[in-house]
DNA sequence: CATATATGTTAACCTAATGTTAACATCAAT
DNA sequence: ATTGATGTTAACATTAGGTTAACATATATG
């Protein structure tokens, strides 16, 4: 469960924040002014501050500098909350400090979504998509596969043969075809080959992604 | 190495805590109940202990209890694992005992760094990450790099090499485009040239930085 | 149920890709 | 020209990856 903090010193927004992101399952807390949210921070310890930029009294600014100036909670992620008007040089100025910001007027859907992003390029979401999902992702630009938190690292022609079957779920591959895409028209290999990197395959991501359709060759299910 | 002991009642969250703990480095012991859990703590003296608060028997907060009332054990770090809807209230009245707490559901990567800032507040980091960032960081104006506070000073070849494949962490690069990238796509270069100063690189700026994906090429990762 | 045929499994084996070292080239700066 | 730093290559060592053989097991079909 993620914890937001959210720092502001209009009602209004507080209340329309916390509303919208309980709504989303995080778990929120409030603060009135940059005081105290730098002591409920220290108690509630969040793992993100939404931070009015303009308050009476400390300022979001300030706040975002004592975080980050602070050990314990400088990877605290921030988002700002500037009104429209503020001159974007300013913002911009802040941007070393915040990881990200969103102008008022606030609209519900836009914040919500920036959070999750955010949240997801930290690597904190809680979002069913991305973390409980037994599916496999086949990461071809770093060559391995995702399988829920684990990376799987695989031999070229492991992942090339788990790539192919994986590209279209419930496909079946003849043999033939397999050799054909994963090992080349030209060259030739044994009759048990495929069988034996199919089952390193099943070692590794596991028994049941791979099927035999017998007489036929395999296939690639999602789970 | 930090010792880390879980202590809950039900079987598949102690395993899915030791599992991504152990894979973080620390040593990780387990319990299944308040009483167990106790007897554990004296035996494996950790410094940090994940604590279920809900647990048939001696739950949570009486164990909490007992380890701040305990002279050996009271300096021992508390993270509790409390359900969803366990009242913040409630919550914020363990906050004397606990130095933080997760709510279920689990996600590990927010429980991780969770462990992590906790620890790193206390200052018992791991070693590692002890010693601020290992990360490099590429400086093309100055031609070197840096590594913590020192300065590496990397011939051109070897320094676009690294920039190449550390501009994109994680990335696979073949040897086919390291050769375009680096060398341009006219000038012919033996097989072992890239070899090379992989290996140059791998003695300046230490051998895990660049990994071999047989087949394909190399990436750069992020330690 | 018997038999043929396809697939599973294991481990030994082979090979291509990479690692390593040192010699040799090159080039820029004194 | 001499030197030292960088770049390239060749020759050899090493290893991960890939293949195969031999045998075990499963499945379909008459």
């Amino acid at each position: 469960m993620v914890k937001i903090l959210v720092i502001d010193d209009e009602e209004d927004i507080r209340e329309l924040l916390k509303y919208n992101l309980l709504k989303e399952g995080y778990e929120v807390e409030t603060a009135e002014s940059g005081q105290l949210g730098i002591q409920q921070m220290k108690k509630f310890n969040p793992e993100l501050i939404i931070l009015d930029v303009m308050m009476p009294g400390m300022d979001g600014i300030e706040v975002c500098e004592f975080i980050r100036n602070s050990s314990e909670y400088q990877k605290t992620l921030i988002c700002f909350l500037t009104a429209r008007n503020e001159d974007y040089s300013q913002i911009a100025g802040l941007d070393a400090g915040a990881d990200d910001y969103v102008s008022k007027p606030i609209k519900p859907k836009v914040l919500v979504s920036r959070i999750k992003a955010l949240l997801r390029r930290k690597g904190m979401l809680q979002d069913e998509e991305k973390q409980d999902k037994k599916g496999l992702i086949i990461n071809r630009e770093k060559y391995l596969v995702e399988k829920g938190v684990d990376e799987i690292h695989l031999p070229r022609k492991e992942f090339e043969l788990l790539a192919l079957l994986a590209s279209k779920p419930d496909h079946v591959f003849e043999r033939e075809v397999i050799l054909e895409k994963v090992w080349g028209s030209e060259i030739v290999v044994g009759d048990r080959t495929i069988d034996v990197h199919v089952r390193k395959l099943r070692e590794k991501i596991g028994e049941d992604y791979i099927k035999t359709i017998k007489g036929i060759g395999y296939k690639f299910i999602e789970l």
